[in-house]
DNA sequence: TTCTTTTTTGCAAAGGTTTGCGATAATGTT
DNA sequence: AACATTATCGCAAACCTTTGCAAAAAAGAA
C-alpha cells in the first residue's frame, strides 16, 4: 500500500509551486522549457499518475460513460459493447457496465448511478417495460446527454440509433424474390416489439408488392423454441422454398428444425436470416444473411453520443444500414 | 444543466451545518431523530444525489471494479461478464470494461487507467503475450488487488481463478469411455495455450488409463477454419465412434464438417465438447457437453476478489467444476 | 442553584487538482 | 534611464464530502 505520488510532491523536490507542476505536465505555455523537463523527468521517475477522482471532481466530469442493457449476453449486446470500446476507448472513454436484467426499476437505479459518477453520457438499450421517461429526463437535466439504441423508446425527445429494421426487412424480401423463392415461411420474433412491427411491415410490404404470384406464409415466435416447434410443424403440412428468420434467437430455432427434419439447404430449401453474423456462420453451408451489425451500432452510437457531448444536440433517430451477406444458403 | 444539489444547499436552508447533513444523511448516532427527519424531507425533495468524486477523494476508494480481458464478444467473456456484473452489483460495485485486443502494452494501459480511478480491485483475463508482470505488481502495490482469471499466468503472486480444466479433461474421456466410443477423434486448440495442455493432459491420461484398447487421434487447431478442415479430412479417411472438441470454437468448426459429411448424430457419429452452453443448444440433436459456466466463473471471481478487497489475500488457484450436460449426442 | 454527564451540533482540516489573477523577474523599447 | 512588454511562476479559492475534536445545549445529579 504505497503513497502514492501527488503534484505536491513533485513541488515540494523540486522547489516549485503546486500550479507550477500542474501546469508543466499539461505542457502549458507559461512554463519555461527546462522546467517543464525537470518537472516531467521527476514525474516519470516518482511513477506519478494523476487522481482521477481530484480531477472530477474539480472539472465536474469525467471520461467515463455509462452502458445501461437489459444483459449483456445473449445474441446481440455483447457484440454492441465490444464496438463501443473500442470507439470509445480511442476517444480517451471508458465503459462503466450496467445491466437492467429488463427490470425498468434497476434501469432506474442505474441511472442514478451513472448520474452519481458523472457519466460523460450515457448509452441504452431500454427495458421492454420502459414506459416512464422521467429518469431519463432528469439525467438529461443534469447535464448528462441519453442516447438510445437499439431498444428505443417513441418519444422523439431523445437521440436514438438503431438497426435500419426497414431497410433489413426489404432487404431480406428483395433477396428472396431475386433468388426466385416463391414459397416462403417467414418467423418473427415477438409482434408487441416495435422491431418486430418494422422488420414485418417492409418484409410484406416488398413482397407483396414485388412477388404477388408468390405465397407468403407468417409466423410469430417468442423463443428459440418456439420458432423451432412452428417451423417444424409448418415444413411438415407443406413444402416452402425458403425460410426466413428475423433474428438469430428464431434461427437458432428454425434451423434444428430444418436439420430435424433432415432437409438439404439450398436445394431442399433456402435459408435467410437476418443476423448479427456469428450464429449463421456455425451451420454447413453457412446460412445468408442481412448483416446488422453489433459492432457497427456501437462504434456509431458512439459517435452520436460524442457529438451530444461537445454541444450540438443532434436529436431525430439515426439508423445504421444493413447488408446482405451471401453465402449460398439461398 | 441544472445545478445539482449539495450538503451545502440542504444545510443552508435549514440553518445547520455541513457536518451535521452528512451525518444525518447516513443515519449517524449523534444526530437528533427530528433533525435526521428533516434533513431527509428536503434532500428528498431537492433530489440530492451525493457526489461520488467527492465521496471517493475523501475516502480515496471507489465501488468501481476493473475488468480487463482480450475481447468481450467471441465465445467467451460475454458470459463471464454478465455474471461479474450481477455478483458485482449486488455488492454495490460497477464494473468498468477494458478490451486489451490481446495486445500487452494495451493491456498496460488499461492498468493504468485503472489505477488513476483507483479501481477497488480489478479483474484480468491475460493477454496471451503478457509476460512482465510488473505492471500487474505496481497495481498490487498501490493497493489495488488483482485477481487473474481464465487466462492466467504461472506466477504464484496472484490469486487466480479458472475452469477445472483438468476435470472438463476429465469428465469428457469419461463419458466417451461409459458411452462405449472407442475410436475417438480428440480435437484441441492451439497447443502453446495452457488451457489446451491442462485439458489435453487429464484427458489423454484418462483415456490411456480406461481405454486401452481404444484408439484415440488428437488433432490441434488454432481456428475454427482449421479444426473444421482437419475434422473434415480426418472424417473422411477413417470411421470415428466420437468426436470430441475442447471448446466452442472448436466444435463450431467440427460441426461444419460433420454437417457436411452428413453425418447422423449420434446414430453414425458421436459428438462431445467442453463448452459455455450456448453453441451446442444450436444443432439438433443438441450436443452434449461439460459445461464451464462463463456466469459462474464470473460470480466466482468476484467472491475471490472481494475477499482481496476486504484483508485477506487467498492466494492459489480457484477452480470452478464443471458439469457434464447430457442432450444426447454421444 | 451548581456542577457533572449526556446529547446534539459545528468547526476546520484534509483529500489532489485546476485556474484566474496577481507578483516577480527578465527582456525589449524609447 | 525610465518605462512598457513579455515570460515565468505562485497564491489561494474552489470542487464536495468525511471525520476527529471541540463547543454548546440539554438533561440529570447533588
Amino acid at each position: 500500500m504505497k503513497s502514492r505520488s501527488t503534484l505536491k510532491h513533485i513541488a515540494e523536490h523540486l522547489h516549485l509551486s503546486i500550479s507550477t507542476v500542474s501546469r508543466a505536465l499539461k505542457d502549458h505555455p507559461d512554463i519555461a522549457t527546462h522546467t517543464k523537463q525537470k518537472v516531467r523527468e521527476l514525474a516519470e521517475l516518482l511513477e506519478y499518475e494523476p487522481n482521477a477522482f481530484a480531477i472530477q471532481l474539480r472539472t465536474n466530469a469525467s471520461k467515463v460513460i455509462g452502458v445501461i442493457v437489459p444483459e449483456i449476453s445473449g445474441f446481440f449486446y455483447h457484440s454492441f459493447i465490444a464496438g463501443l470500446e473500442d470507439e470509445a476507448r480511442s476517444w480517451g472513454y471508458s465503459l462503466m457496465i450496467l445491466q437492467s436484467g429488463n427490470d425498468p426499476e434497476t434501469e432506474a437505479a442505474n441511472l442514478r448511478l451513472c448520474r452519481m459518477n458523472r457519466a460523460a453520457g450515457i448509452l441504452v438499450a431500454s427495458t421492454s417495460g420502459t414506459r416512464d421517461l422521467a429518469p431519463f429526463e432528469r439525467t438529461d437535466a443534469a447535464g448528462i446527454p441519453v442516447v438510445f439504441f437499439d431498444k428505443v423508446p417513441e418519444s422523439t425527445q431523445f437521440p436514438k440509433v438503431s438497426m435500419a429494421d426497414a431497410e433489413a426487412g426489404f432487404l431480406g424480401a428483395d433477396t428472396l424474390i431475386r433468388k426466385g423463392r416463391k414459397r416462403i415461411l417467414a418467423l418473427f420474433g415477438d409482434h408487441a416489439l416495435s422491431i418486430t412491427r418494422k422488420r414485418l411491415k417492409a418484409f410484406q410490404g416488398t413482397f407483396q408488392r414485388h412477388a404477388a404470384d408468390g405465397h407468403l406464409t407468417i409466423r410469430h415466435a417468442r423463443s428459440q423454441q418456439e420458432a423451432r416447434q412452428i417451423t417444424f410443424e409448418a415444413l411438415a403440412d407443406q413444402t416452402y422454398d425458403a425460410v426466413f428468420a428475423m433474428s438469430d434467437e428464431i434461427l437458432a430455432g428454425a434451423m434444428k428444425a430444418i436439420m430435424q427434419h433432415r432437409l438439404r439447404i439450398p436445394e431442399d430449401i433456402g435459408v435467410l436470416a437476418i443476423s448479427t453474423g456469428l450464429i449463421p456462420g456455425l451451420y454447413e453451408p453457412e446460412i445468408s444473411y442481412i448483416e446488422t451489425s453489433g459492432e457497427t451500432l456501437g462504434k456509431r452510437s458512439f459517435e452520436i453520443l460524442h457529438k451530444c457531448m461537445s454541444k450540438a444536440t443532434p436529436l431525430g433517430e439515426f439508423l445504421v444500414p444493413s447488408t446482405l451477406v451471401e453465402k449460398g444458403s439461398v
